[in-house]
DNA sequence: AAAGTCAATCGGTACA
DNA sequence: TGTACCGATTGACTTT
């Protein structure tokens, strides 16, 4: 398990710099050992230009991506190197740097978050250690940027989720105004025929069908047929489970409804995977099942 | 300079 | 009680 979670890192290092020997050595090295065990000329065979500078060469036996050391030639600023990080003297009581300002991740870094978030978003205290010492970061580092990826996927959800659900809703939207003109049609059609009734149609239906509905109730006779004496007084869709009533509302409040059916607390706050459909699914059915929440069937997807 | 991004912090909650 | 997580927020830094 543990030879999986230094697998993205290297295959991502492996394809940056397509040199035959590392990904021998990486193969290699995967299977038994951990990082701290990784050959000691690792450093030395993957060296940069960048890293010819001596003093920003990192431990011989440390399992870092070269553009983890010193500065990054991809974003042109100095990172700390993991051991300059593991200076007690200059760390503060949880860890970080005393009087250093805030350094973004480096692309070859973040790249290698984002892969171990793909695999498993959730991040287990080993997986956090090994990620820490393969990419130079304290492991709080590690913690706190899986966190606020959580944080960006639940929003980005958040969108799309939304998205599907305004969709659904311009479609329940259509459907009922369809439904009205037809409504309306109908409605029309019934005057038409109204104006060529006989007066006494009720009476007569009535009577005709007095004998084989004798065994009903009072009322039930005169369920209408007695179309000409009552008004079509509502002409509204029954209200939705769901959604209020449709057609009275403008573009200012749907949108409004909208955005609270995307509360987190009115929805499910777990989905089964990416797909909209799925998430609206969730939105509008399993409104009361946590069970699930992100897209990997298993968060242990290392094992 | 304003807006956007993101690492980091803070305060609260859940759980073993 | 300690730990991990979350949402909200801050502030350094980048982009427009």
């Amino acid at each position: 398990m543990l030879s999986s979670l230094i697998e993205v890192p290297l295959q991502l290092i492996t394809e940056a710099h397509h040199h035959p020997s590392f990904e021998q050595m990486a193969c290699n090295g995967m299977a038994s050992s951990s990082s701290s065990s990784f050959p000691s000329n690792f450093l030395f065979q993957m060296q940069t230009p960048y890293e010819e500078d001596s003093h920003l060469v990192p431990p011989s036996n440390s399992f870092l991506s070269p553009n983890l050391q010193g500065m990054s030639p991809l974003l042109g600023k100095r990172c700390m190197s993991y051991d300059e990080m593991l200076n007690e003297d200059e760390l503060s009581d949880d860890g970080s740097a005393v009087g250093e300002k805030k350094k973004r991740l480096n692309i070859e870094q973040v790249r290698t978050l984002e892969r171990n978030f793909e695999l498993g978003n959730k991040l287990e205290p080993e997986r956090k250690v090994q990620l820490a010492k393969a990419l130079g970061l304290r492991p709080r580092q590690v913690a706190i940027w899986f966190q606020n990826r959580r944080a960006r996927w639940k929003t980005k959800q958040l969108e799309k989720d939304y998205d599907v659900l305004k969709r659904q809703f311009e479609a329940i939207r259509a459907e009922n105004d369809s439904l009205l003109v037809q409504n309306k049609k109908l409605q029309a059609e019934i005057l038409a025929l109204r104006g060529r009734e006989t007066p006494d149609l009720t009476i007569n239906l009535n009577k005709e069908t007095e004998g084989s509905c004798s065994n009903r109730s009072e009322n039930s006779s005169e369920i209408n047929l007695d179309i000409s004496r009552k008004p079509v007084v509502e002409n509204r869709l029954p209200p939705h489970p769901i959604l209020p009533s449709l057609q009275s509302l403008n573009q200012p409040e749907i949108d409004q409804f909208l955005h609270h059916s995307c509360k987190p607390e009115l929805q499910s706050p777990k989905v089964e995977n990416d797909a909209p459909e799925t998430c609206f699914g969730n939105l509008l059915c399993n409104m009361g099942d946590q069970s699930v929440f992100w897209p990997w069937p298993d968060h242990h997807s290392f094992h």
